[in-house]
DNA sequence: GCGCTCCTGACCAACGTGGTCAGGAAAGTC
DNA sequence: GACTTTCCTGACCACGTTGGTCAGGAGCGC
C-alpha cells in the first residue's frame, strides 16, 4: 500500500507540463527535471511510458520537448499512476473481483473493494490543474481536514 | 498501490482466529491453513509477526495453538495491515507529510495525504468481528454501492 | 550536415515477494 | 524421562520490482 517514486515523479513532471500549458514550446525533459529535482534519465524513462499511454506528447530535436496531450482538466492524477504504475489496489496482483474467498474471510472481498473505490475517489477527481491551481476538489479538504489525518500511526 | 499476499493472508487467518474465539482451545496453524488455503509454513511466519505485534498470541506443543491477542471487535484490518506490509501510503518509504513538494507540485502532498486518509477511512473502521459477521461498517457499503466500483479500469 | 533532444534497450545493485527447508524449543502426554 | 506435538527461528531461494545509470540511435530544426 505504498506510492513509488515514479509515480510520484510522474504526477510532478506532470505537473509543471499542465502549468506549462500556456506557452507556445514545448518543454525539454531537463527543465521539468530541475524543477522538480528528479534524475533526468529516469524522468526520460518514465515520460515515455506516460507517452505510450497517450497522456504526454513529445517531440525531437532542437525546440523540441514534451507537451500534454490533452488539457490539464482532462488528466487526472489516477490514469497517471496507473500509466507507471499499473491497475490500483490490486491483491496480489489480480483485481479484487476476481478472488474468492471463503470461510470466515467471505466478506473480505468487499472490503478490498471498499479500498479500491476509496483510492478512486481521491486519485480520480484531482486533476492536473487542480494540483497547479491549489483548487483541490472538496473530498481532498474534507479527508485533510482533521489533524489526524497529518500524523502518522 | 497494491495489497500483498501477505496482508491478504494475514487478514483471512485472523478472520478464523476470530471466528474460533468463542472455542475454548487455541486454534492449530494447519487448521488456519487448510480453512483458509494457506501454505503452512509462510502461514506461520506471518502469524509470528502478528504475535510480535501483540495481536495474537500462541502456545506451543499438544493442544497448543494461536489466539487473538483482544477481543475481534477490537481489531482492525488496519492493524493487521501495518503489522506485515509496514505503515500504509508512504510514498518512497517516506511518511507524505515529510516530503517537501516544489514547484508546480507543491499541492501534491494533499493529495498523498487525503489518499492516506481515505485508507484509513475504510481499513480502521472494519474490525475482525465486522468480517466475519458480514455486518460491515456503512462506509463500506457506501463505496461497494455503486456497481462500477467493482469492475476494473 | 550538425547539434539538439527524445527514444530505446541493456545493464546494475539492492530490496521485496512468496515462498521452502531444516532444525530447535516449549508444552503436554504416557 | 521419553515422546509427540506444535510453535519458533533463521537460512535459503527464485524471481520480479525499484530506482536508477550508460551507451547509442533516431528524428527534428537550422
Amino acid at each position: 500500500m505504498r506510492v513509488s517514486a515514479k509515480a510520484d515523479y510522474a504526477v510532478r513532471a506532470a505537473a509543471e507540463l499542465a502549468a506549462a500549458q500556456k506557452e507556445e514550446s514545448p518543454v525539454k525533459g531537463e527543465r521539468l527535471a530541475d524543477a522538480q529535482d528528479i534524475p533526468l534519465q529516469f524522468l526520460e524513462h518514465i515520460l515515455l511510458e506516460l507517452k505510450h499511454h497517450g497522456i504526454v506528447r513529445a517531440r525531437r530535436g532542437a525546440k523540441g520537448g514534451y507537451w500534454l496531450a490533452r488539457p490539464a482538466d482532462e488528466v487526472t492524477v489516477a490514469e497517471i499512476v496507473r500509466a507507471v504504475e499499473g491497475p490500483i489496489a490490486h491483491v496480489q496482483s489480480t483485481p479484487p473481483e476476481d478472488i474468492e474467498y471463503r470461510g470466515n474471510s467471505k466478506h473480505l472481498q468487499e472490503v478490498w473493494i471498499a479500498v479500491r473505490a476509496s483510492l478512486r475517489s481521491v486519485l480520480e477527481e484531482v486533476t492536473l490543474a487542480d494540483l497547479v491551481s491549489g483548487e483541490l476538489p472538496s473530498v481532498v479538504g474534507e479527508l485533510t481536514a482533521a489533524p489526524d489525518a497529518w500524523v502518522a500511526r
